[in-house]
DNA sequence: CGTTGTGAATCCCTTCACAGCT
DNA sequence: AGCTGTGAAGGGATTCACAACG
């Protein structure tokens, strides 16, 4: 257990950045925003159980998650609010402002540019791009659209870090170099194409195709397994299978 | 209860529906878009190589992941397109309609609406529900906008079977408890709200907010390994003056 | 006491590497 | 000869359960 103090300690804290799960870092988002709306409410305590319930993980997975950026909690007692969204929101790099831009003002495009300011400011949108001449020059959500081959020229004059693709699929590719080209270090892709980045740019994918399918998947599991359930049934009157009963989930 | 007579494997085939890893199952679905792609263009045979890259995985992956529903390749060829095709489909599900009510036509929802029968059809949107006057009645997309009081009786009615949530968080829970009364088994939540379900119901969440901050923390992960290299290489050259000082954000 | 923090066990997924088939 | 299908090994992430501690 390591010294929380200056000196070594900055090293360990950046070294331990790295080591944290993926799978934890997104939790790590959600637990901010629980505890942004625990501390508006004026609630500044709070325990791993009560947490965990109001962030939809078990307690012991939302120890774990917090053990990795330190140990911030008060054992019999519990966590400040404040403390752990101080340190949340410096593990996830939010003390610093990342500006964001958003290629393809479509239906979707015009969502994201409308959150003005996007979710829990720090990622203040500054620049929308798309083909359209009727589109350009044209304010949406108080920001002038650029044409997409602006793209690489305004990305790097603005300094922006990261990039959201909105585009039709067959435009994603293009658009996408073009951004790394304008120096973006990362990039939330709606489309639904799978980009080609060097791997100093990381993406993320937001897939609506996806996730209905993954959704039918399940409708069709369930369906299949009462099925089965039914013909296990009918089948044996006499002889009740084992305590088989799957959890199904 | 669709009797299915088709062969001995519908047992063996329904069993292993079950095994099949969430992640995988994620994965099928771009597969297919792929392999959906490459029959459009004419393709009739793939191999796992072509496959994996097109998909942005690794081969033995995509074998594995394919090996979950069957095997339909064929040793020293590869595998039919065509055949690939049916198998997923059939697999996710997608040999059935699946019904979508969308709530919430802000900006968000009308981008659903007017994704008009959803991303490779399948899934059509068969009801909108809002609560602004403003809206309701008026056709978004071709379909009339109905008010969410009406969420449960419209959504029974119509054999709803995949609802989606555009809606502030604060109504949220709401809606989500009236399209599961309405008998809705899966949704899929745009709303930064964590949803008490229960657990007969599926859900997925596609949240903004998360993904943004997953994409700042990998940045500053950046930032802070070059800054730790940059200060290994000074050290290396002699202990010039580190700037230990770090530039904490 | 009550609650945190965490090693150890477990489970799930990915990757390897090669046997098996065409 | 070439490519698929898959046991086996490996690596992560989740859960367990309890020691440590205010």
């Amino acid at each position: 257990m390591p010294a929380i103090e200056d000196g070594p300690s900055v090293p360990a804290a950046r070294e331990r950045a790295r080591a944290i799960p993926e799978a934890a870092v997104a939790r790590l988002a959600v637990y901010l925003r629980v505890l942004s709306a625990m501390s508006e409410q004026g609630v500044s305590s709070v325990s791993s159980e009560e947490l965990s319930a109001a962030a939809g993980v078990n307690s012991a997975k939302l120890r774990k998650d917090l053990s990795y950026i330190g140990s911030y909690g008060t054992r019999g007692v519990g966590y400040e609010v404040g403390v752990l969204v101080d340190q949340i929101e410096r593990t996830l790099g939010l003390t610093r402002k990342h500006s964001v831009a958003v290629v393809g003002i479509g239906n979707l495009g015009h969502a994201l540019a409308n959150y003005g300011g996007f979710p829990g400011r720090g990622f203040p949108v500054t620049a929308l791009f798309d083909v359209d001449p009727d589109l350009i020059g044209i304010p949406v959500g108080g920001i002038p659209v650029h044409h997409i081959d602006d793209i690489t020229a305004v990305c790097a004059e603005r300094e922006i870090s990261i990039g959201v693709i909105a585009t039709p699929p067959p435009a994603a590719q293009a658009v996408c170099d073009r951004l790394v080209q304008g120096g973006v270090e990362c990039i939330l892709n709606f489309a639904p194409v799978v980009l080609q980045v060097p791997d100093t740019v990381e993406v993320r994918k937001v897939d609506l195709a996806v996730e209905l399918q993954v959704l039918s998947f399940h409708v069709a599991r369930r369906a299949d397994q009462a099925q089965v359930d039914a013909m296990a049934d009918a089948r044996e009157d006499g002889d009740r299978t084992g305590i088989d009963g799957m959890v199904v989930r």
